[in-house]
DNA sequence: CCGATAATGATAAATCATTATCATTTATTC
DNA sequence: GAATAAATGATAATGATTTATCATTATCGG
């Protein structure tokens, strides 16, 4: 006989807790499905649900909630940060660093207890694909 | 024989406008239903989505995404701005200011175009009933 | 006031991410 | 290796907002 509520280690849930650290961004479940699958083809995505749930209520992960987005998910780790969000390729980045003066602009009688920042643009890959793809335009 | 495309004036339309402007916050479309509904009693849910919609693609409206939050609206005339989300009664403050260094926490190699604040905590009417509800809570 | 047609309202249907179900497989303990 | 119970995978079901349908109503130019 055995003690229940053990969590046992499995090649599905390995997988989903590798990409997620390999990737050092916030991934969506589908993300998290289509790059665990390299490693485990059979993956279910009733599975990656089920697995990034767990790992959300254990504290391994983190829900990384942008506006108008699906949850995406990174590792608890990380600590206070912010993302950008490339409007070319979609992906989301941490940025580790944070607005000074946010109580200076809280109108008064008001009380600030935390707060979110995304910030939008290009991330460095589009920013060069940008340059490559349209290098002479101006010259003909 | 006339034109299409042409925009009539309607009891509903009109009441919808008038109760976003009044807002002055950005309302969700079952708000923008239940306000209107005290000026047009049998405003149905169905011509909310449609004028909503309507008065976005027409520009009299933005829509305002909050992180796990359904769509809010508000009057374009507005202007950039951020938003103020009471952590009690759940309403949405506008904020008309901003953080400056924004480009001097973006990562090199990146590119800013655009940015979304939110803040969190409570508003005035909440920070108020909050202490009339424990007044001498430590005289005891 | 009339006619054309845009708009409305009730409700069915679509959407879509997430969750539940359940038979089967797998990990772990002994 | 066998027993046991957790985990998985396929898929149905959910939940909740938003959209489509369509018969009816209302607007507005003439």
């Amino acid at each position: 006989m055995k003690l229940s509520s053990e969590e046992r280690s499995t090649r599905q849930r390995n997988a989903m807790q590798d990409v997620v650290v390999a990737a050092n961004r916030p991934l969506l479940a589908h993300e998290v499905l289509a790059l665990a699958q390299l490693n485990v083809p059979g993956l279910g995505i009733a599975t990656v649900y089920r697995n990034l749930k767990a790992m959300v209520d254990n504290g391994t992960l983190l829900q990384v909630v942008l506006p108008g987005q699906n949850p995406r998910y990174e590792m608890a780790s990380h600590g206070h940060h912010h993302h950008f969000h490339c409007s070319n390729c979609e992906l989301v980045f941490d940025i580790h660093a944070c607005p000074k003066n946010l109580a200076g602009i809280t109108p008064p009688g008001f009380t600030l207890e935390h707060h979110d920042l995304t910030l939008y643009g290009k991330c460095p890959s589009c920013n060069t694909l940008d340059v490559a793809a349209a290098p002479e335009n101006t010259k003909k």
